[in-house]
DNA sequence: GCCAACGTTGGC
DNA sequence: GCCAACGTTGGC
């Protein structure tokens, strides 16, 4: 199993809407970067991700997970972009901050710390299960 | 609100 | 196919 990170601006799409959407989840679409495009399209479903909030809140606020594999993204009339389906599994008790990510030395590496602009991000299992831990689960 | 990073577009 | 111009994202 593969582990991702989502980003969104919460004003555009936020946690909460995405729990609203429950177990049958929402496409992950109006993505219209190849790099993003090509890690959805290795997504299987089963993969978990991280829900991450960027713009002022700038933390990790929840798990999701993949509950359909890539497929054309409905929103994009060109065929050239895909997303897939995500679902949220649960919010994490507390919040991972960009700073406290940042602040964890063995954290450095995160795709979320080098290439910020990135919205759709592979995880490593470390990182993960890191994450995970600093963030109450 | 500013600016750096970076992806995309279009002219040659 | 290269590269300059431009637009967008996202942290600060």
């Amino acid at each position: 199993m593969a582990y991702w990170l989502f980003k969104s601006e919460p004003e555009t799409w936020s946690w909460d809407m995405q729990v609203k959407k429950g177990k049958r989840g929402q496409e992950w679409d109006g993505v219209r970067n190849y790099t993003a495009r090509n890690h959805m399209r290795e997504m299987k479903t089963g993969d978990q991700g991280f829900f991450y909030h960027s713009g002022g809140e700038r933390a990790v606020v929840g798990i999701v997970e993949v509950v359909k594999e890539s497929h054309p993204d409905s929103t994009d009339d060109t065929g050239k972009f895909d997303c897939v389906d995500i679902a949220a599994v649960k919010p994490l008790p507390k919040p991972v901050t960009l700073a406290d990510v940042k602040a964890e030395p063995s954290l450095a590496e995160m795709i979320l710390v080098r290439q910020s602009r990135l919205s759709v991000q592979p995880v490593t299992a470390a990182e993960w299960k890191l994450v995970c831990k600093m963030g109450g689960l």
